[in-house]
DNA sequence: TTATTATATAATAATAAATATTATATAAAA
DNA sequence: TTTTATATAATATTTATTATTATATAATAA
């Protein structure tokens, strides 16, 4: 084994659901299961192509995608540009800078959001309506970005 | 005037804002404020077509973007298709059927969220960090979709 | 082991939403 | 009206993502 815990989870997955662990798809899990930085599907390509140079995108893209529909890795929705992928699936939401597209995770307390959940949206919704995933994001400007864009002050 | 609170309210900020006020983009707008259903651009571009038989979609592109820009109208990135978009600027969130992408708007809790974005936010991020949008969605399966999609049982 | 079958990958093509370009039309200003 | 700026329409382009097909690899059976 080893010591990345997320990656053994979604290691035990993939054998409980009769997945084959190739080389590309260990991978792959190895820098979406490292990763801090809500990477891409390009950036993820990017990182494999150093190990394994014929990797193709559509590999990336096959891959990541069923390891969102196992739950294993969730999909970031972004305004501006492409989708992106956070192996962490605790519950957190995003703040998102709409100028670098930097993603910083923000917690989230799980006590108020399961209560603002059940209390708030749950009886709202038709009884039968069956939540599957959630988002929260906040779209904004980093530290860094946001320094110089005051609609000029003359 | 007339009695559509939105309309009048994007109809002001157009006017203070010095942009004009053509009747394509009257439709739009009038479509959008009034719209429950968070249509995507080619909703809207069908709508207006009805109207305007020789719109174009750049056309609503280009008035939406503005609108969102504004901060009249709020962009919603789904994770199956198009952005939607929604006329109703106020504090709320979505339930997005993934099955036939219908939205619902939720209602949030303005003491809730501004309290948890207070606390638990604002302070976890560098102190120049600008939040100037919010996402909250949850995703699942309207009451319709979800009836028969269980794994096989048998 | 080899043969067979299923699954994953690579290379390529296709899709479609969104944007850019350009020309025309309309609105605002002089 | 004449001039200038802005908006629209028609078209072309971009680009992320998905689909297709062929090849390669992995799992399974013989
Ligand atoms: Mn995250
Ligand atoms: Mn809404
Ligand atoms: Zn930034
Ligand atoms: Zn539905």
């Amino acid at each position: 084994m080893n010591s990345n815990p997320r990656l053994n989870a979604i290691l035990i997955k993939i054998k409980k659901m009769g997945y084959s662990l190739t080389p590309q798809r260990l991978e792959i899990i190895k820098i979406i299961s490292e990763s801090k930085s809500h990477p891409s599907a390009t950036d993820v390509y990017n990182k494999v192509k150093e190990l394994y140079p014929m990797v193709s995108l559509n590999t990336i893209y096959k891959n990541l995608s069923m390891l969102a529909s196992l739950h294993e890795v969730k999909e970031i929705k972004t305004m501006q540009d492409s989708v992106r992928y956070d192996g962490d699936i605790s519950l957190h939401g995003h703040a998102i800078c709409e100028k670098c597209g930097k993603i910083i995770d923000v917690e989230i307390d799980e006590f108020d959001f399961k209560g603002f959940f059940e209390t708030k949206i749950k009886n709202k919704l038709d009884e039968n309506y069956r939540i599957r995933n959630y988002g929260v994001e906040f779209y904004g400007l980093c530290g860094g970005c946001g320094k110089e864009d005051s609609p000029s002050k003359t």
